[in-house]
DNA sequence: TACCTTTGCTATCGACATACTAGGGAAAGC
DNA sequence: GCTTTCCCTAGTATGTCGATAGCAAAGGTA
């Protein structure tokens, strides 16, 4: 509809839609952009709290739908509320602790799927025997890096060193030639 | 109405439609499936043409389905195919030069994507600033590993030693627990 | 030529997920 | 009480995904 779109996509194509086999969903992306506010105000004070209406504000993000964002957060420990005049979120595990595979388990679930099923569960007959090992490593990959940065990491740009390396890897900013 | 997923009926169970930021779709899994018995039909002779039956019967694939997703690999110039009594499909590069990157870039298109954009075109602000340093990590670590496994790797069961690392891994095998 | 086989292409379908919005209700503090 | 803030359920628009049907086009065979 009112196509929000982000402000750095200026006049490229349009990618209409959920797009690539990783999707970062909008409610990973948002939610780690609020945690990352809620970083900020930790580390002036562990115990602030920051209202969802200043967090949406800062970031960018519909309001009622980061509600429901932060709602999923607290029920999986990662952010504690409190209600009422100067209510408000606060982190409610210390940022070092919290990794990304946390935050994307708690709002989309589990990491990998293939068809929809968990990659260990997948049969393969005769001549594809070995596939299910691709898309075990697949999982794994993506494991290794999302569990192995935390809000902190992200909210300092501090990222472990073989995340680093792979950023650092020839083309990596750069977009595969159709 | 309850979908929830029962977790100790372990071998039928789909899961609940899409699920999880990696997802393989159907169309990579089959059309990789597809291509391994390709690959096999290449070791004998690298011009013989195997029908879409034939591949669909040996996978266990609906044929209709199967039917376009080699018709998209011969778009990108993966198989070949001829029409006709005696037609089929074949592979139309050596398996060893065919990644499953590009297989699954043909099939599904770009590999990763936040909320629609690419990664590299998403702009944050304030507090998520390098927010964008990790999703293209995200992407990287993909990357590295579907554009260093060939067909024939997968067919020979040889995958390059970084990915037998990750299979090594402690738990890669098992889920996390939620 | 007529006929059969096999791929090529388009259109369509139902089911479901995604990205929201609406409109309240419940608690905390004054 | 009253206000502020989070909590919750329900709903909607849009699109993708997995799959099927039907027919056209290309190639081989009699």
């Amino acid at each position: 509809m009112s196509r929000v779109v982000q402000p750095g996509n200026a006049a490229n194509e349009r990618m209409t839609g959920k797009n690539g086999t990783v999707h970062i969903s909008a409610k990973a992306d948002y939610g780690m952009r609020a945690l990352l506010e809620l970083v900020a105000a930790y580390r002036v004070d562990p115990l602030q709290l920051v209202k969802g209406e200043a967090i949406a504000t800062a970031q960018q993000v519909p309001v009622k739908f980061l509600e429901g964002i932060l709602r999923q957060l607290r029920q999986s420990g990662i952010v504690a509320s409190q209600r009422g005049a100067d209510g408000g979120y606060r982190l409610d595990r210390d940022p070092s602790d919290v990794t990304i595979a946390d935050v994307v388990r708690a709002l989309d679930g589990p990491l990998a799927a293939v068809r929809g099923n968990r990659p260990e569960d997948v049969e393969y007959p005769g001549a594809s025997e070995h596939l299910r090992e691709v898309w075990i490593a697949v999982r794994a990959a993506m494991r290794h890096v999302l569990e192995g940065i935390s809000l902190e990491d992200v909210a300092l740009n501090r990222l472990p060193s073989d995340v680093t390396e792979l950023l650092a890897e020839p083309g990596a900013w750069q977009r595969r030639k159709p």
